[in-house]
DNA sequence: GCGGAATGCAAGCAAGCACTTGCATGAAAC
DNA sequence: GTTTCATGCAAGTGCTTGCTTGCATTCCGC
């Protein structure tokens, strides 16, 4: 990159204090002076950066979901059982990571002229793209019902996980049930349905 | 009540106008002036009943969660499955029409004083124990596998439908299925599993 | 060493915010 | 008819916000 010479520092400073700011404070409790205070970095020169803190936004928004190269969707497992139990797992902590921000999102990012789409579509899409993936290929190797719809099945599941982060963040009690304890009943009632037989 | 004497006219107006701009701008971005202004009276006036605007999200937050009975959890249907899709329904029905209030509280209550804990209970639980009953008497007459976890159970499926409403929401394109088709698939996923057998 | 770019610093501006004060009004309660 | 009380209205206070300006400093490439 070419601004990258000389003294980058203060833009990448300025970015990662600002990812923490809108975290903790959402993205208009977040204020320019937080942010440039939470970097060590002069106020003014978040403006000369980004010129408004709506694009601050869009930058901050872009770095964390969309140019993120999900590198976790391994599928090596033995079994369809163990494959989806991984990337639930793996699915859940991407969420927890990132919940913050992900919260911050779900409540005000109509409010801004950043495309919802491109901003969840990045952390949804590629941890989904492989839930996909590995369901029609049980479909067609016989792991699963043949007439299942990956997509729906992928989005049930992931819905369910995504729904139980959120749970977890905003109840002070617990549920009688730890996370893993929970994820792996769900990938469980998921593979073999509830119904008796 | 007693305040209800004279002219009790503005508290009401005042509620809610504010449950509107509250969902419409979420908690922050909602002014008291913009909220009186919707609710056609004096913007003082909004301070004579409620004193701070923290104390007026803590009174609508509490109207529209916390006092709510819930009237919808009839569950006279004849079997298991058809019982557990009107649920279903119903239960994303109560998510939609109040969608826009709880996006705000998703993203924003963690800033405010009201507790977590009491506006999501209202909501959420009403509608979750309904399930709950419904999947513990399944498994008592053998519709249901008996070893089920019925708790579990409920969170795992009203998870799948809440975190579906949160993804049409916020998605800008369809998903290539219908608001109730996705829900049938999903109840049909929960009920037999996706596992070929 | 010199020039230019990046940054800091002090100050401030216009707007919007939650919230207050003082006073007038009108309708209901007595 | 008088009192009471909810409401309206106009104005304003102190604070915070996003954003700007002008100028000094520091660092790096040439």
């Amino acid at each position: 990159m070419r601004e990258s010479r000389r003294r980058p520092a203060a833009r990448q400073l300025l970015l990662s204090a600002a990812a923490r700011v809108f975290a903790r404070d959402g993205l208009d409790g977040a204020t320019t002076r937080a942010i440039s205070r939470e970097a060590g970095v002069n106020e003014v020169t978040l403006f000369r950066h980004f010129g408004t803190k709506e694009h601050l936004i869009e930058e901050v928004m872009g770095r964390a979901f969309g140019n993120r190269v999900e590198k976790r969707r391994q599928v090596g497992g033995t079994s369809f059982r163990e494959d989806l139990a991984g990337l639930a797992a793996a699915y859940e902590a991407l969420l927890v990571e990132n919940l913050h921000l992900i919260r911050a999102v779900v409540g005000e990012i109509h409010r801004h002229s950043l495309c919802e789409h491109q901003s969840l579509t990045g952390i949804f899409s590629p941890m989904r793209e492989a839930m996909v993936q590995r369901i029609r290929t049980a479909c067609e190797t016989g792991e699963a019902r043949p007439e299942i719809n990956a997509s729906a099945a992928a989005d049930f599941l992931s819905g369910a996980i995504f729904a139980s982060v959120l749970r977890r963040a905003m109840k002070r009690g617990g549920r009688g049930y730890r996370a893993a304890e929970y994820r792996d009943t769900c990938v469980g009632f998921f593979l073999d349905g509830i119904v008796a037989r």
